[in-house]
DNA sequence: GAGGCGATTATGTATAGACAATAAGAAAGG
DNA sequence: CCTTTCTTATTGTCTATACATAATCGCCTC
């Protein structure tokens, strides 16, 4: 079939064909896969081999398994992407512009209904408010709005954020475990739109995020992106299969 | 812990133990994990019971592995997030509202230039290009623009779309192997503005979309969000642990 | 001391067998 | 005909073992 020589594990080979049929439509969904002991005698090998690979497939969700009944094809349901949303200053220097930023407010104080609400902690809780601006090429690319919990990143407090942003500062600093994203657009006002030098009333994309650490908020942030100059990629199939192991998926 | 019972599979016990040290922040990044021999005296199992635990945390990208060493806490590097987009009609009807959707536009043509460059095929291939409104409540929700490649969806050419809309048509019936999004912001037109019932030049929210089947381009489509009625939600925690196992997600 | 070479350790893959849990279908009884 | 019970097919988990593979460590030679 495709180039791939055969010094591969007798399971991933299995898990390989039987995701080909699937993938090339040749079995709908609901159609019915070989039982384990079909398979064993198909290939010639272990029950515990050839359930490994069906396993694996029914962790990526291709194939929906029930005792007794056996093992079927399952339906696509949602339209799912990942999206990476890089650290910002990683992100503008992997396009070769020059980065820089600048901190445009920064206050220490109890956290108001406001910032309670934003964050997700109990209100008076000692936060961090930080306002950025990013630049790519020192065109302005995104204002940051940032509240940091000191409750649990205490060190924010007496950081200068000189050499590297919060965002960048934080994630060298902090393992999160649980991320919310919020994606919506908005009009700019007065305010943005000169921070973002662009038109009053011009389409901003706006990500709001809050991240966790085992259930206590760290941080807030809200990245306020000119529409016209920023987009966010995604792609993504079904199954987390081996990335690059196809080629139809270029595009401009 | 939690309120789990011990009804649990050894593996999915030691994974979830091993999860634990490791999200708490108590194993940090880099520290070495026991040992799959040790993990078999620790619990008292074999070791493929602990190989199966620790395969999975791998898989995750929660530990790396490496042959002779051991295995290691990995370090979280990117802010991801999944996207779920659902299909229209399911979203819609999912928030309790009337459903309902008309199609403004549509017409099978050669792909023109353009089409080409949107759905990624050669200039000529025969395409059926529809602009479909679909309403939430008796309120415009989004305007859908598609193109479906009918060399490899001949059957979209007959169909009249009368009971479903083209997306929830194509998703039952075609199984997709790859999607690429992007999402961005822009300005209402004249034309966008009155189809979905708002001010022009106020912020629409983007979202593109190319899906393939096996490298064959299927469908593109655009839909266009009114900025200020929706909104994107991703959730995301790194090594895709149990849903809905943690409680301080909530939120506005 | 530099370089190579074997021993050791840890993971990767595979086998054969066992019992449990589940659910579909068949048979028996009212 | 309906309900209950039995049988059986299929997946889920686990054990004990074996050999392969990779990489580190330390010894041995030069």
């Amino acid at each position: 079939m495709t180039t791939t020589d055969d010094i591969l594990p007798r399971y991933v080979e299995i898990q390989r064909e039987l995701e080909a049929r699937i993938m090339s439509g040749a079995w709908p969904p609901g159609h019915r896969v070989p039982s384990e002991h079909e398979l064993v005698e198909l290939y010639g090998c272990s029950r515990m081999t050839v359930n490994k690979a069906l396993s694996a497939l029914a962790n990526a969700g291709l194939i929906l398994r029930r005792r007794r009944s056996g093992s079927f094809v399952a339906s696509p349901k949602s339209q799912e992407t990942v999206l990476e949303i890089h650290d910002i200053k990683a992100e503008i220097l992997g396009t070769g512009k020059a980065y820089r930023f600048e901190i445009l407010a920064r206050e220490a104080r109890r956290a108001g209904p406001e910032d309670a609400e934003h964050l997700g902690v109990a209100p008076d809780t000692q936060v961090l408010a930080l306002t950025v601006r990013h630049f790519a090429a020192e065109r302005p690319f995104v204002v940051e709005e940032r509240l940091i919990n000191l409750a649990t990143v205490p060190a924010a407090k007496a950081e200068p954020f000189a050499a590297a942003p919060p965002g960048t500062w934080l994630l060298d600093r902090i393992a999160w475990t649980d991320a919310e994203h919020a994606i919506r657009a908005v009009s700019a006002n007065a305010q943005t739109a000169a921070r973002l030098d662009m038109a009053r009333g011009g389409a901003c994309l706006v990500v709001e995020r809050r991240t966790w650490q085992a259930g206590e908020a760290i941080t807030w942030v809200r990245l306020t992106y000119p529409g016209d100059r920023h987009r966010l990629v995604g792609r993504f199939n079904p199954g987390g299969l081996r990335p690059g192991a196809r080629e139809g998926t270029k595009g401009a």
